[in-house]
RNA sequence: GACCCUAUCGUCUAGUCUGGUCCAGGACACAAGAUUUUCACUCUUGUAACCCGGGUUCAAAUCCCGGUGGGGUCGCCA
């Protein structure tokens, strides 16, 4: 199909990893990240795993394992093994895996290719410093390396050598592992850390692929290492341009929204948010923008992701939210507001639910901004200033009589429909403007429409007051009419 | 600081491999106009970029060299 495919070595099986850290909400760098993951699993006919990297255990949280398995869910993301679904092999929290992992470390232990370390945590900091103020890089100094302790947190011999490895996005990468000490694997041997339980992880649960953050690239040899020490595989890897704040920062490092569930509250699709993230770093190739979940397994390929870093864009996300928001049908759409209307919303009939956010569905960004739009429907007293009542340069007066003779027409009114309300009020307005047009050449409906609007909703921008007035119904239409030419006398 | 990655409109990006069709295309945002009682939607139009300096070539956004900028990593976090 693609020139990708012939990269993949086909005779193992296409298994990706989704590895979030429980240590807070679901950040949607990874969401984006586990999106490439599934999009890049699913076109290969591949297999995905869940594994939660719970191994600190001081920040880890099962609420948040619970967060990532929701909002993963929301996105419309899945996995074929996983703490909540099981697997062949379970279990897929790492802090359940400590046996496995000791039974790895002491082998290495054994062969002399780790060793125990017993330098304290301010010996190591203070030679640390030292290094950075001589203009070196920071690396441990090997202390312990022959010292045949018996205890105190495992160290991993980083061999003094070159290691190259293919990246599937940047080609070619090379490090030279002497710049780097010997690197902590354990606290020690029932408490793993992160390089050691991936590389075990990965090979235990037969990855095929590793496509993760840009900053994991300086990793990947650390991790090469270890599994060449461990007689394993070595997967294939991708490395992905990481999502930017506005400054060119890395986004974990912003505080703000970065949980998907922020997104979701705020009333942003799951569509959108996918359309939104994987623009972020990838293109088509052609000048489609909008895709669908489907459509993108089809269409994404790793070619076509893009080296450097992508800024958060907020109002392309805006956009595409409006636009998928645009798309929904109606009775799909009100159910999506519903917790965004007051609790006497609940009590409406639907049709009248139906006919309030007809009127808005082109006006949204976010589900949220519904409350604001709306809020009118559901009180029974409007606050406004009698001067929002007036068009343009509209005295009291005229505003009174505008307001009145919307007040007769409508009462009169035998249909109150929008529709029917719409032709009987254009109708109207421009004969009410040709009157009291002195000498206005252009009839402005305004000057009847626009009171009727205001004393309606009681706000500058809203709905046509047809749409608005159906919705009320006649007798709410002319009681808030009245209410309007109240505030004027 | 060392190492690694990277560099096209304000932002996301196409084009770079295989130099000419690119006085650089699309989208968001912005501006103007049309429609309109308002806001929004929709439509039309516009502003706006090849990091810098050399070189190769008839010709460079595209190839080469050197700078510079940005980011990441350097943890008993992941």
């Amino acid at each position: 199909m693609t020139k990708m495919k012939k990269n993949i070595n086909l005779e193992k099986k296409i298994r990706l990893r989704f590895p979030p850290s429980p240590t807070g909400p679901l950040h949607i760098g990874n969401a984006r990240t586990i999106l490439f993951n599934y999009l890049f699993a699913k076109q290969h006919n591949g297999e995905t795993v869940l594994r939660i990297e719970d191994t600190d255990k001081e920040r880890s949280k099962i609420e948040w394992v619970q967060d990532i398995i929701d909002q993963l869910h929301w996105l419309g993301i899945d996995w074929n093994e996983g703490p909540d679904i099981g697997g062949p092999h379970s279990p897929y929290k790492q802090s359940q895996r400590t046996d496995i992992y000791q039974t790895y470390l002491e082998k290495l232990l054994a062969e002399k290719k780790a060793y125990f370390c017993i330098c304290s945590s301010e010996e190591l900091e203070g030679k640390r410093q030292d290094q950075q103020s001589r203009g070196l890089a920071p690396k441990y100094d090997g202390t312990c390396r022959n010292k045949n302790h018996q205890h105190g947190v495992i160290r991993f011999i980083v061999e003094n050598k070159k290691v190259t490895f293919i990246d599937l996005i940047r080609k070619e990468v090379e490090f030279d592992m002497g710049l780097s000490g010997d690197i902590v694997i354990a606290k020690n041997l029932q408490t793993p850390l992160y390089h050691f339980t991936v590389v075990v992880d990965d090979f235990l649960m037969q990855i095929s692929h590793v496509i993760r953050g840009e900053d994991h690239l300086s990793n990947t040899p650390k991790q090469i290492l270890l599994q060449e020490a461990l007689g394993f595989y070595q997967p294939i890897y991708a490395h992905l341009p990481l999502m930017l704040n506005s400054d060119k920062s890395k986004m974990s490092k912003r505080a703000g929204d970065v949980a998907v569930s922020d997104y979701h509250q705020n009333g942003y699709l799951p569509e959108a948010l996918i359309n939104f993230m994987v623009l972020l770093g990838w293109n088509p190739g052609t000048e489609k923008d909008i895709f669908s979940l489907p459509e993108l397994i089809k269409e994404f390929s790793l070619e076509n992701v893009q080296k450097s870093g992508a800024v958060f864009n907020l109002q392309k996300l805006d956009y595409l939210n409006g636009y998928y928001i645009r798309e929904k049908s109606t009775s799909a759409l009100v159910k999506l507001c519903l917790p965004y209307l007051p609790e006497t919303a609940k009590d409406m009939p639907f049709k009248q639910l139906e006919k309030i956010i007809e009127a808005y569905q082109a006006r949204l960004k976010k589900l949220s901004e519904i409350t604001e739009f709306t809020d009118f429907f559901f009180s029974e007293k409007l606050s406004y200033d009698k001067k929002m009542l007036g068009w343009k340069e509209m005295g009291d007066r005229e505003v009174k009589e505008s307001l009145e003779h919307s007040a007769k027409i409508l009462s009169d009114a035998k249909k109150f429909d929008k529709k029917s309300l719409e032709e009987l009020l254009v109708k109207e307005a421009t004969a009410f403007a040709e009157a009291s047009a002195s000498q206005g050449k252009n009839p402005d409906k305004g000057k009847l429409l626009w009171p009727l609007r205001v004393a309606l909703s009681g706000k500058e921008a809203s709905a046509s007051p047809f749409e608005i007035a159906e919705i009320l119904g006649k007798e709410k239409t002319l009681t808030r009419i009245k209410q309007g030419i109240d505030k004027l006398s």
